[in-house]
DNA sequence: CAAACATACTAAACAGTGTTTATAAAACAA
DNA sequence: TTGTTTTATAAACACTGTTTAGTATGTTTG
């Protein structure tokens, strides 16, 4: 008697649509005008049901939290034909830089947001996105190492906290729109003067 | 007849009295417990009398922001006594990781938080704190260039932005608990050996 | 001094939020 | 068909920022 496989299937469907309205909305509206009764009108079901199928808000926004990750990882993989690890770090920042400015809402929720961290702090898989990107750092860096591009004794993690560091600094004073201080129009330009000369310090130093 | 005036100040002494009653609820209770109406309670006034001395709550926030800035300027003002610029660079950086650790809602509030830039985005006087502060690195990379510690053709202006990118980062990673990635408690030795990496890097190269 | 005006303040309401509860309806099992 | 479980929701709860209408107090003027 299959109804019990066919119960959990339906679950699962209704969760995939309450995501995909969570989405929806939050792309295009934003964070700030996310509601639950937004996303419960989008779907036209109550407001109450959106809670037998997510806890609360923070678990739906965590949903997204993954969603953005693979998204990410999906936008930084374009890289993987660039033979030259250098080069491959180098494009890897440009891409970093590229989609946070063109997903400022996701980055918001990946890398700043306090939100989707306190609820599921108790959980065992949510670093494993983060985790798996800062791998991803951690081995083009490694190769950079190999191909003698970075001395031999490079404390690789140290390295990959250092320049993400620097990147998320970069952008997310853009993002938070602090870069109008400058108060002329040149905050791309800017982006792009600072990215190049981070990357001529780390050829130099590393 | 001194009694206009004497209004004017009672006006004032009102607006610090929700100011220092806004700040006291914003630094123990934090950024989301803060709401008119805690601080109407603090002072036992109606939340409506708060509209009567400040327009919005964005305008209340903003004043904490002015705050913020003045106690991060007198806190890296410590600097000034040591002569040799390099080390009174590495200094501020210490001072900064400092300042940010020990006060996260207030840094937020100068550097992360969307709220204070929209409303007052119109002013002129906004970006005097953060141009003061930026002033401040910019100032001693100079006298960095000007000891021989970096290169005579240094943009001061994209140095000073790449650095505090990375600082930025740095101590925002932390704050928003992204370096719980990690899960072993070493986040602050973490901070301490990235900050050494970049500052070699920036001793190397620049 | 008393009337007229201006200011300071607040209770109550408005429109919104996340979330819970009691209840009704539908789907399933016996 | 009856009993039980699941699914959905209307309504309420306790909040939020903000506005409005009305009162009470202080100041100025006739």
């Amino acid at each position: 008697m299959g109804v019990n496989e066919r119960k959990e299937r339906e679950r699962e469907e209704m969760r995939e649509l309450i995501l995909q309205a969570a989405r929806k909305v939050f792309l295009t509206r934003g964070y700030e005008k996310t509601s639950i009764r937004t996303i419960a009108d989008a779907i036209e079901y109550s407001p109450a049901t959106i809670y037998l199928y997510y806890k609360d808000k923070n678990e739906l926004l965590f949903s997204l939290h993954e969603e953005a990750f693979r998204k990410m990882m999906q936008e930084l993989s374009v890289v993987v034909n660039i033979t030259d690890p250098f080069a491959r770090l180098v494009e890897m920042g440009h891409q970093y830089i590229h989609y946070a400015l063109s997903n400022p809402e996701f980055y918001d929720l990946m890398f700043i947001m306090e939100a989707p961290m306190e609820t599921l702090a108790c959980r065992d898989e949510i670093w494993e996105d983060g985790m798996k990107s800062f791998g991803l750092l951690m081995r083009v860096i490694e190769e950079c190492v190999a191909a003698g591009y970075f001395k031999a004794n490079t404390d690789v993690e140290n390295t990959a906290l250092t320049i993400w560091s620097y990147m998320h600094g970069l952008v997310t004073i853009y993002l938070k729109k602090r870069m109008n201080m400058f108060e002329d129009g040149r905050e791309m330009e800017r982006i792009q003067q600072s990215f190049m000369l981070f990357i001529k310090m780390i050829k130099d130093s590393l």
